[in-house]
DNA sequence: CATAACATGTAGCCTCGGCTATAATTCGCA
DNA sequence: TGCGAATTATAGCCGAGGCTACATGTTATG
């Protein structure tokens, strides 16, 4: 339990249990932020342009060609979308959810950002980032605020 | 240039361009996250425990020590660190710096969120993934703010 | 002062998310 | 209708950041 006695100094040790536990939460948020980015895009393809193609997703990700291929084959397997070859990808229930999660993520933090005096570019740029890291609680405080200077 | 005229809708396709930079520019900033987090902690260790040692990395960010001992030789390859075999581990001037920018943002980060009435535990907690995603811009907006709801 | 307990290092493995180069398909259009 | 161009797939590479198992140092203390 304690395993400051030997070497070291006492060292208050405050909480680094807790410590530890958030940051094992941001790793684990990481391994979701891709697959979040996929789908959220996807959907977005899929409603504006009809069809997502992989070179579509390559071009707005900035990434080469491959790189979706291979990341599309990791999200069917986790059975986030379905694809088959040389056709366009379309989303799952989970895939459609997830997306559906993450798009009102970003609007919130986007939409809160230029609430409180960021700029358009700024906040559409930090939204990106911070999305996946924002726990349902800020999410809310976020909304509060949004609200409180809309009716301005 | 143009990439849409053979295959696939017109597609308004707005600004796919500054999309790919918006996710190049997370995935930047994704490859300082653990060194800023690293840094970070160091920098906390050796203030409050007389020094750093990989152990106590290890604890406080919640992985195995080999991790701990790959990545320290990583920071140390990029002028981050210097550390000795069996020896604790120091911050070279460039990770001191970045120790103190980590810290700063971390600190406005979370006061912020708590300035809009978020717990501290989930302040804490969001913070710490939220800190390497924020601009300048968006720190400044959060220190504003911060500043706005103190004097009450 | 010897040794057990703990800290550190090494080896080797894994997945993810990038890349380039090359092969295979599909589709638009001449 | 067939061919060339664009798209998609495959192969094989890389580094980051995890892990376990095992080897080697260090140190506190009996």
């Amino acid at each position: 339990m304690n395993a400051q006695k030997t070497r070291g100094q006492p060292v208050s040790l405050p909480d680094a249990e807790r410590q530890a536990a958030n940051f094992r939460r941001v790793r684990e948020a990481h391994q979701t932020e891709v697959a979040e980015d996929y789908v959220e895009l996807i959907a977005g393809l899929i409603d504006t342009a009809g069809e997502a193609r992989a070179a579509d997703i390559a071009r707005r990700l900035g990434v080469a060609h491959p790189t979706v291929v291979k990341t599309i084959a990791r999200l069917q397997r986790d059975g986030l979308v379905e694809s088959q070859p040389y056709r366009s990808i379309f989303l799952t229930g989970a895939g459609r959810a997830m997306a559906e999660r993450s798009r009102r993520r970003h609007a919130i933090v986007a939409g809160f950002l230029k609430a409180i005096g960021v700029s358009d570019e700024t906040a559409e740029r930090d939204a990106e980032g911070v999305e996946h890291h924002v726990s349902d609680e800020t999410l809310a405080a976020f909304e509060r605020i949004i609200k409180a200077n809309m009716p301005e």
